[in-house]
Parts: C-alpha cells; structure tokens; sequence
RNA sequence: GGGCGAUUAGCUCAGCUGGUAGAGCACUUGCUCGACAAGCAAGGGGUCACUGGUUCAAGUCCAGUAUCGCCCACCA
C-alpha cells in the first residue's frame, strides 16, 4: 500500500505537466507487453496509417477507440497485445514525394528509380517519426518492439510469398484487359480506387457513312474523342431498324478507315438511336464486344492521356482538348448530327481526382471469386461479425459481386512484382532465378495486396512464429467503413487463404469524423485539425474522452474544437474531486480497514449502490461497443452523484469535530468509490487518472494494471437509493423556494418538514447533511402535525416543506406559483383518471402497468391536496 | 437503377426489449459557502419530419410520403 501524496494533487489542474510523465513509465513496466492473463489473447493491430504525413482527428478517434478497449481488457485480466505500425501506401506516398520533388524543380524521371526511392525512405523516416511521436502523445498501449512496416524487408518477404502462392494455386494471372487507368498518376488502379461521380457532359450523335452508299449509321457518345479508335459499329441483332445493315462496312470520319457494323445482344435498342460506336481499347464493355467478334483495338490515348500515333491529325492533343476539336471537325464536315445536354457519371481517381481513362495493358489480377467464398461464409456463420452489423449487408454484397483485382501499380514505391523474365521465360519467385539475365517485372504491387496479410505478417507469417502462434487469430479491428472492401473483406480473404481462418473475431466500424459543416475530414481537404496541437491545448486525456463522448454508435462525428471542454472540464473535475478526497483522507491507512468493520451511514450505502450501478452500467456498454454511452454513464455518475451528492453529504463527517467512526467509514468510502472511478476511467483518460491514483493511496506499480471493477452484489441497496433520492428531492425542494422567493443566496433560511413517521426520522438523520446542502438556518420537524401560517411551501414525495417567512415572501406571488403548481398537476391527474377509467387498459394493461397508474393517482391527489390547503392558509394569513 | 442511414430542445446527439420526453453546449437568474468560476445553485425551452396502421398504450413496431446524407451499379 502507497499512502499517496496528496502535495502531488497541485492547483490548477495542468494537463501538459501531468501528461508527460507517465508514458515512459509504462513502457518502462512492460505494461504495453503481452503479459499472461486470463482467457484467450486479446490482440488488436493498428490499421496501419499511411506514411504520407501526420495524423488526423480521424485516426485520433481510431486510436482512442482502441486503447480504450485495449486498456479495458487488459484490467479486465487478458492478455493483451496492440501491435504498432505504418503503410508504405504506395500511391499516396510516391504522389507526396513526386509532388515536393516538383517544387523543387525535379523528377522522378530526373532522379532515376534508384535515387527516388531513397528520397522516398527519407521521407518516411522523417514523417513516420512524427505518426509515431502523435501515438505516443495519445498514450496508446501499443507493444513497439513489434513495430511493423509493410515494406520491412520480413514483411515484404511475407508479401513475396503471398503471391507465390496464389500463383501456383492459379489465383493469380497476367491480362491484357482494359483497366482503370490513372494519366495523373500513370498507373493501373483496382475498381475500389474509383470514384463515381455525376457529372453534366454532353451526349452528341455522330453520323457514319455506310460504304458504298448514301446511307448512313448514327450512335450516341459522350466521349467522341474515342471514336479515332472505333474498330465497329454495334445494334442490337433483333433491331428492325437496322437488320439490313448487319454486315455492311461503315466509314469512321475523319480517319476514313472501314468499319464493320455487328450484332450483339448487349446492345439496348432503346438507348439513344440504338446503335453503338465500340472502342474496344477504350471501353470495357466495347472491349467484351469486340472480343466476341473478333473485332481489333486501336489505342488512341497514351498513358498521359495525350492522343498517340493513331489519332492521325488529332496526336500530341490532350484528350479533352482533342475532344472540343474532334467534335469541331465532325460537326465542320457534317458528321455532328446533334449535341444535347447528357448527366452521366464519370470515374475519377480518388488519389489525385484526374478522369479515370479506361485503358488496354498488360496487368496482373487476381481471381478473387474462390477467396470471397470463405470471407462470405465466416459472417453468415458469425465466426466474425460486425459492428454495427448492418454492415454485414454491405459486406456479403460486395463479395457476393466481387471482380477480379487488379494489382499491378505502375509505381515505383512498393512491392516490385516477385516475376522474372528471361526471353521466352517466366519464373515466380521472391529471389532472382539462379543464372544470367533474368530482369524482374518493372511493376509494384498495390498497397493493399500488402495490407491484407496485416493480421499474421505482423506476427511474423510465413515462419511459424511464436507470436503467430499465440497471437492469431486477433481480437478485433478497428477502422472506418470506408475501408471496408478496400481493406477489411480482404484481410477476412487472405486470413482464410493462408491462415485457415479469420483474422478476428469481431470488427468494429468507428465514426467518420468530418469538420462543422459536415465535410469529412482529409489531408487533402486540410480540415482536420492537426491532433498535436488538440493536445497540447487540451491535453491528450481530453481529447480522448470528448472524441469517444461524442461518437455515436453508428453515425459520423462532427467534430468542433469547442467540444473539446467537455472532456477538458471533466478532466478537470476529476482533479479536484480527488484533491480534496485526498486532502480529507487522514493518516490512516485504509487499505488495511475492513469494509465489515465500518458503520457505514446510508450516503455511504447510497453511493457504494450507485457505483455498483455504473461498473454495471459503463461494462455492458463496453461490450457491446455502446462506448459514447459508457463515457455518458461514467461522466454522470462521477460529476452529478460522486461529486454533486456524495461529497457533499460526507463533507460534515470529515470535519475533525465529528464522530470518529462515522468519519473513518466517509473516508474509506471516499477513497474506496475514488479509486473505482479512476479504474474506470483509466482506459478513457489515463493519464491523469493515473497521476491521481499515484497521489492517493492504492496498490500496485500503476493503475494501468491495477484490476477492473466488479459491480458488487452486496454494494446493491435499493432502500438507500430510495431514501436519499427522497432527501435529494428534499433539498432540490428548498433551494428552488429560496430561489422563487428571491431571498440572497448567502441567507440561511429556517426549514420546516412536515411527513410520514419514515420520513421524519430520515430528514432527523441526515440532519448535518441537509443543513449545509440547502443552507438552512434551522430545520424543523413538525411531528404534531402543525404548519408554519404564512410560508412558501412545497410537496415532495407527499412531505412538505415549508419555508416560514413572514413579511419576506410575496404572498401573491407565491399563491401565483402554487395555483400554477397545482394546474400542472391537475393535467396530469386528468391523464391518469382517464386511463384508469378505460377499461380496456385495466383489462389488458401488466398489472404492475395498472398499479403504478393507480399509485399515481393517489400520489398526485394527495399532492394536490396539499397544495390547496397551501393556497388556503396564505390567504388566510393574508391582512 | 439498387442498398443503407438520418429526421427528437437554438446546436450536436442519447432514448437498448412499446408504459409519465433526456444529456452536453448555448440561453436566463443568482452565487468569492476552504476541491473545482474549467466551478456551484435554480430555471426557461420539444405538436419526437409527415400520413396512415397495429396496440389498452407509439419517439419506440409496421407501411407509405418528403427532405438530407452515404455506399454500390460498365447503359453508349
């Protein structure tokens, strides 16, 4: 046992003194390491940030959500284990670093692949330091001698091995497919990195000859720049309208090249003039059609997007300028039949927004059908489930639709492509063939081909580690939904592919923080609010309270600075609620007094109930993920009844004049409820909760190991919460009549109380208390029966309080406020009698329904009752 | 074109299995009572988006409508 040290508790409550200390002392216990506990390993990974720069408000939330759960846990008795990292995020990063070499006046192209990529280390080593700096200001419980990063040469060993692998079960092939192209970022993307957005284009009708005679064919497009590349023209085979042209040649303008018209099912005879233009090697659906006819494909448009060599007049143009100008030429030479206003979506690259070009090349894919199967059958059995589980929807969806992912990157930042060639040869293999002249593949893999082996390749997979053992499957994860297919579906693929089974159990979907209008917060958007500078001004134990206070299960977060005093404040009340705890709590070392032997009084009764109650309460909404609502229950019993109430009404007996027992059983109730407020709230705030629990008498190295609470039976007594709800009640009453009648807030006020017999000995009892906390002068209990005759009055719970003050109170004023009482409550005695006069209620209403109907009525009578003869006597009394 | 979510006090949101509408902030009034003005005390403020239905009873369950938001979708 610690006596503490109450000199350690200073005013004013300083958030950056307090928080500096702790974090090295934790890590200097071992805390953070996995330590034998009970049941299984409670593992949970970072979703690792990317290393592209600081963290936002986002991942605060992130972070929070985990430690919070982490911390909970490993009170709670786990094992626990919350493994560090960050992400090379291949695209991201190299944009970053392509985009400051720019500034600079240089290129990648300038430096060479070599010389780039050893820019882009410094950059990671100098903005991961800062990710990391931010974690540990956050004070998140995470074991940083198992840091990872996804391109650490173990790692990438790992992400080596995973394509072998599915190589040789065949999941993964080379195509020449038309895929998302990015001419900002001249790379290859997978369909998730598309965004759709709705845009106003146009729709023009272009008008081609039919050989050899006047004839002619018109299709519907609304990217007529594609049209240098047109090997065909489409409709439908049971189009009537153009059944005898099936067959014919069409002459495509401007190139003057012929052009087959064909016949294809895909065709929608109703859209436009149901005929289509088809650009295989700029369409994906064109690309189907051609395939089934045989048709060739003619590139028109560079990586860069610039038109190339077979846009014949049109080359060197960007495409969009080269549109303005094909339409120019077309409607010049008569080939532009009409232009109407067309709402259409386009793709666009959710890194650097440039208009996805869908584009023929060479890429690696892997077929993902076979991996879907197992992701979608772990949710449908529950061997992992989601929260909130409506997402569980959205996630069978996506896998139930799956297409095949490309995931070659036209990159130099990332995973190069583990396939050597050799003339005709090909080889899969982490390490160079034995033997001359083999040149690797020059593509990197997609971030995310490294991320989704996160759950074991941290773990140290492929070896058969110990760690992989012990540690996988993880507990949980936590992220946001908008990387839900990106990275969560695929995770649950790669653990049943190479682990055999999911990679945790439960996944949790955290807010999406935006800013104050709503805008989700980014980067790129730069209105995230830098996290360091949230801390310092609020100290990290703030905003970690206030960012899971606000996040409602389910919903986005919009977050405002300002909020940010919610927890500030608590913070801070929980300072000096312990400050003067502490200053109250005397010699005696309390760990060594037996609950037994106390008297204790019913405040004490009463509040050893009610943090029964929270332990209860703030636990099953820990584990159900109800985390904002297990904040709200701590923060209100911790302020409004620990503070407000309990305090307050053992105040009187820490006094040196009052009974040393009676002190003795306030003070070990004091420090007692304290200290199970400071378990609670450690995994919320734990640095200041850990400065206090240091500062007051407790057990053990650091409340970080310190056990979570139990909701003792025993500390449960309803009768005690009856009773000093009444005397609540009570004094509510007489504060709010000193308040109607205006009286100074400094007067003491003479008090009497009229009651039942249980009443009255009750109010006898807790005299000492009562007087402070209403600040009365003198409290009388009218046993006979008699009233003040002139006096401000109020019922509570059948009681009534009188303040007698004649010549001080405003007679009219105060029979002005009973009348309206008594109207109030007239209204609700209305409503209960008529359902009690409805028979239908007394018949098929719970009986308990029925009964506390039928106390009410009697209550409120009575009440009102007393407020008549009230109204009564002041006019009696009146001169 | 599908799917999901939201609509409750001025603002941001709770309200789990139907049974007398809640919190924080903001607002009003009064407080240097030895923990805390980052505080204390007392207040004002809501036809729970709309329309039907189920029920003795609906913010809560069902159906529909409206508005806003998000996700998915290769109709040129």
């Amino acid at each position: 046992m610690r006596s503490g040290n109450p000199e350690a508790l200073a005013s004013p409550y300083d958030p950056a003194q307090v928080e500096s200390r702790w974090y090295a002392l934790w890590e200097e216990h071992g805390v953070f390491r996995p330590r034998p506990g009970s049941g299984a390993p409670y593992v949970v990974s970072i979703p690792p940030p990317n290393v592209t720069g600081s963290l936002t408000m986002g991942h605060l939330l992130g972070e929070s959500v985990r430690d919070l759960l982490l911390r909970w846990q490993r009170m709670a008795g786990r094992e626990t284990l919350y493994v560090p990292g960050m992400d090379h995020a291949g695209i991201a990063t190299q944009n970053v670093v392509e985009k400051k070499l720019e500034d600079e006046g240089r290129s990648r192209q300038d430096l060479g692949r070599d010389a780039f990529l050893r820019e882009v280390w410094a950059w990671k080593e100098q903005y991961g330091g800062l990710i990391l700096r931010q974690l540990r200001r956050v004070g998140v419980s995470a074991d940083w001698t198992r840091e990872r990063f996804t391109l650490d040469p173990a790692y990438s060993r790992a992400v080596m091995l995973a394509f072998q692998k599915l190589h040789e079960k065949g999941l993964i092939y080379r195509g020449h497919y038309i895929v998302n192209w990015c001419p900002g970022c001249h790379t290859a993307l997978s369909d998730e990195e598309v965004d759709h957005v709705e845009v106003q284009g146009s729709l023009w009708t272009l008008r081609y000859p039919i050989k050899g005679t006047d004839k002619s064919i018109s299709v519907a497009t609304t990217r007529p720049e594609t049209m240098l590349g047109d090997t065909a023209v489409a409709v439908h085979p049971e189009d009537r309208r153009y059944a005898h042209l099936i067959g014919r040649m069409a002459v495509l303008p401007l190139m003057r090249r012929e052009i087959p018209v064909v016949a294809d099912e895909a065709v929608d005879p109703k859209f436009g003039t149901g005929a289509v233009k088809i650009t295989p090697a700029h369409d994906p659906n064109d690309f189907q059609i051609a395939r089934r006819h045989g048709l060739p494909a003619v590139v028109v448009i560079d990586e860069a997007g610039v038109m190339n060599e077979n846009a014949g007049d049109f080359r060197g143009l960007d495409r969009f300028e080269a549109r303005k100008r094909i339409v120019e030429a077309l409607s010049d030479a008569g080939y532009l039949e009409k232009t109407e206003p067309y709402t259409h979506t386009v793709g666009r690259c959710s890194r650097s927004d440039t208009v996805i070009e869908p584009y023929l090349s060479w890429q690696w894919f892997v077929k993902m059908a076979p991996l879907a199967a197992p992701a979608i059958e772990a949710a449908k059995k529950g061997q992992i489930k989601l929260f909130p589980g409506r997402w569980k929807k959205v996630y069978l969806h996506w896998l139930e639709n799956i297409r095949d992912w490309c995931i070659s990157r036209q990159l130099w930042w990332g995973h190069r492509i583990p396939v050597w060639y050799r003339g005709g040869e090909t080889v899969v293999s982490p390490d160079p063939p034995p033997g001359e002249g083999w040149r690797q593949d020059e593509d990197v893999l997609d971030t995310w081909f490294s991320s989704w082996l996160w759950p074991f390749a941290i773990l140290g997979w492929p070896e058969k580690t110990p760690d992989l053992e012990r540690f996988y499957p993880n507990a949980l994860m936590v992220t946001g939904s908008d990387i839900i297919f990106f990275w969560v579906a695929r995770m649950v693929m790669a653990g049943h592919e190479f682990m055999g089974q999911a990679p945790f159990a439960h996944v949790f979907f955290t807010s999406i923080v935006r800013d104050a209008e709503g805008r989700k917060m980014s980067k790129s958007l730069g209105n995230s609010p830098d996290p360091l500078a949230m801390m310092d001004r609020y100290g990290a134990d703030a905003v970690r309270f206030t960012m899971i206070y606000l996040t409602p299960m389910g919903q986005d977060l919009l977050f405002d600075e300002k909020r940010i005093e919610t927890g500030r404040f608590f913070a801070n009340k929980v300072w000096n609620a312990a400050r003067l705890v502490s200053l109250r709590l005397g010699d005696e070392d309390l760990s060594k007094v037996r609950e037994s032997q106390l008297s204790l009084s019913l405040a004490d009764r009463w509040i050893l109930s009610r943090f029964a109650n929270a332990v209860k309460d703030v636990t099953r909404c820990l584990k159900t993920y109800r985390l904002s609502e297990a904040a709200n229950a701590l923060y209100h019993f911790t302020w409004n009844e620990y503070c407000d109430w309990y305090l307050e009404l053992a105040k009187p007996r820490w006094t040196e004049d009052a009974d040393p027992e009676a002190r003795r059983a306030a003070r070990w109730v004091a420090w007692k409820v304290l200290d199970g407020v400071l378990r609670l709230l450690h995994p919320f705030m734990p640095f200041v909760t850990e400065e206090i629990w240091q500062a007051i008498p407790h057990e053990g190295e650091t409340l970080a190991l310190a056990a979570w609470p139990t909701a003792k039976r025993a500390w449960l007594d309803a009768d005690a919460e009856r009773q000093i709800e009444f005397v609540q009640a009570l004094v509510v009453a007489v504060r709010n009549l000193r308040t109607e009648c205006n009286l100074p807030a400094g007067r003491r006020v003479p008090v009497v109380v009229r009651g039942d017999a249980a009443q009255l000995e009750l109010v006898e009892r807790l005299r000492d208390q009562i007087l402070p906390l209403a600040r009365i002068e003198s409290l009388t209990v009218s046993r006979d029966g008699t009233r003040p005759k002139v006096a401000a009055s109020a019922v509570v719970a059948g009681a009534e309080v009188f303040l007698p003050l004649a010549g001080l109170i405003d007679v009219d004023g105060e029979r002005a406020r009973l009348a309206k009482e008594a109207a109030r409550l007239l209204d609700d005695l209305e409503g209960v009698k008529k359902k009690l006069r409805n028979q239908d209620f007394l018949r098929k209403a719970r009986a308990e329904i029925v009964e506390r109907e039928r106390t009410r009525l009697a209550q409120l009578e009575e009440t009102l009752e007393k407020l008549k003869r009230a109204q009564e006597s002041l006019r009696v009394a009146q001169p």
